[in-house]
DNA sequence: TCTTGAGCCTGTAGGTACTACAGGCCTTAC
DNA sequence: GTAAGGCCTGTAGTACCTACAGGCTCAAGA
């Protein structure tokens, strides 16, 4: 595909590669409407330009982040209507923050205990391990 | 139900209310067999036990720390095998700690992202929010 | 111009880890 | 004895993808 009037045009393909995004992946947020239905050529093909791939990464960006689909699309309503607040976005992030600091406290104690456990075990082939011990009295 | 021989003896509703396990979940991890297919009354009531409920307990903690349902039943035979060598015990431990660090560092780094941009965001009632910008600019 | 192969199209099915509902039997309390 | 609630089973739906299959289109080379 080429430019018209200098707006970057793509097919669904070079999209994927643009966004580093799996192609079944952008079927599959189009098909839940992530992503809005993009124009055709007259053959059937799809067009996509810079908004959807803005619109694309800030998506993927998000999910590694940890946040929903539920929750971006409540962030993209915010952006998109142009009436969000700051104070808005804030709040969600901070609830979205609680649980991923609540997530690294409970992991963080069970790799100290499996540290700990494996550093008692010699490693010999003796069938008594400090490792089991440690599972299951936590 | 009652007690035998000083042993709690639990319905799958008051193993659900115990461990804060959905009623539903319990069924499930019964159907892929992660817990036992329990004992039955007569009647065809399934009884659980204490060791139903320790286990059910160690799935749910570590599936909220991430691991895979596959991931679990390593960790349980490590825990339940009891005829393993120390050496493969080590080992199994060794990989999973692996995991845990690597999902420590996944979270640790979006716990930054998310606060870098939170602590930039005044929480206003502006529409600018630099939280926005965040996950806009990658 | 014809052909070939990559890329696009659609529908459908699978995978993981649950979650919800419907219709019926059992138990407990009044 | 009966009503409410709990348990039983099967089935279907959710979230978030991922992987085909079978067919059409487009660009490039012979």
């Amino acid at each position: 595909m080429t430019d018209h009037e200098g707006v970057t045009v793509l097919t669904r393909g070079q999209l994927a590669r643009a966004t580093g995004c799996n192609i079944e992946t952008i079927r599959y947020y189009e098909k839940i409407a992530m992503l809005p239905e993009p124009p055709r050529t007259a053959s059937g093909y799809r067009i996509y330009d810079d908004r959807h791939a803005i619109r694309l990464r800030f998506i993927l960006r998000a999910r590694e982040l940890g946040f929903s689909i539920h929750d971006i699309r409540g962030l993209l309503e915010l952006v998109e209507g142009g009436r969000q607040t700051c104070a808005e976005v804030k709040g969600r992030t901070e609830r979205h923050l609680a649980g991923i600091r609540a997530k690294l406290a409970d992991l963080e104690k069970m790799r100290q205990v499996l540290e700990t456990a494996a550093a008692k075990c010699s490693g010999d082939n003796v069938p008594e391990c400090p490792i089991i011990e440690t599972l299951t009295s936590a």
